[in-house]
DNA sequence: GGAAAATACGACCGATTTTATCCGATTTTA
DNA sequence: TAAAATCGGATAAAATCGGTCGTATTTTCC
């Protein structure tokens, strides 16, 4: 319960990666895996995403892989979270897909009092970006 | 990702209901799995669970039910977790479970600022009791 | 021009977790 | 003694997640 999905933990690692060596130097989801120790095909579609996400950029090719789009320091951890799960974090379903997602929202008494730690969540990934994790 | 899981949801839900009303009235799991449209047989799990915790009593036999143990103030989110689920809600594995749980432990780098959130998360379920939830 | 290395993308499988249900036992009241 | 309720173990059903595979495309280098 409350976990963070794997591909979120993969995805900061090879942010936080990226962010630690200069930034002009392209890495390749190879590198990545084997140094971290994260299954390779796995670890290449997170990084996929966050190409799509323009959080990184890609290269293709023999030579390719990827290189930081932005400095650390903007790259918010809510960006990166966006870009890997299609669904946004919450701690309850109706939060993130609304009051049809819910069979018993109208009946439901805890919405508002969970809504003030799901926003005090949502403020910190928010708020935190790449560079506090380098 | 990220969810609360629905025991926890049902398990504040019934909390609140209980600390809504006169604190003598005993409840049935019956009575509030109708009121809040709650599969009977899983909150009567949850109540079991929050009952050995002693969050709130039970009484057996018929016109038997549940009533709260505590006063709402003295009871904390964090308690509430801990007794219906058998794991700490940490965003991740090994947070709960130490380095053995995690293959690539030694190679992790964002377990730190990570623990940042989980602190922060933390704190709040210790804070908030069931009486800021009424 | 061809081989190799890398990303792009979709489909799928298996394991685990979560949700929900079922059943029998016990307790207590009326 | 019957009914209503908790207790608790077992199990089934559903959803999620981690991981893998295969194929296509792009680019570099020889």
């Amino acid at each position: 319960m409350l976990r963070l999905s794997k591909r979120v933990e993969y995805g900061l690692i090879a942010l936080r990666h990226f962010a630690a060596i200069n930034d002009s130097t392209v890495c390749t989801a190879k590198e990545i895996s084997q140094k971290y120790n994260i299954p390779h095909e796995l670890l290449a579609k997170v990084l996929q995403k966050l190409s799509q996400a323009r959080i990184i950029q890609s290269y293709q090719g023999v030579r390719g892989g990827y290189v930081l789009a932005h400095a650390p320091s903007k790259i918010k951890i809510s960006d990166v979270i966006n870009a890997i799960e299609h669904e946004k974090p919450m701690l309850a379903e109706c939060y993130a897909d609304g009051p049809a997602s819910c069979i018993i929202f109208d009946d439901c008494t805890i919405r508002r009092p969970l809504g003030k730690i799901q926003k005090n969540i949502n403020d910190f990934f928010h708020t935190m970006t790449i560079a506090e994790i380098v």
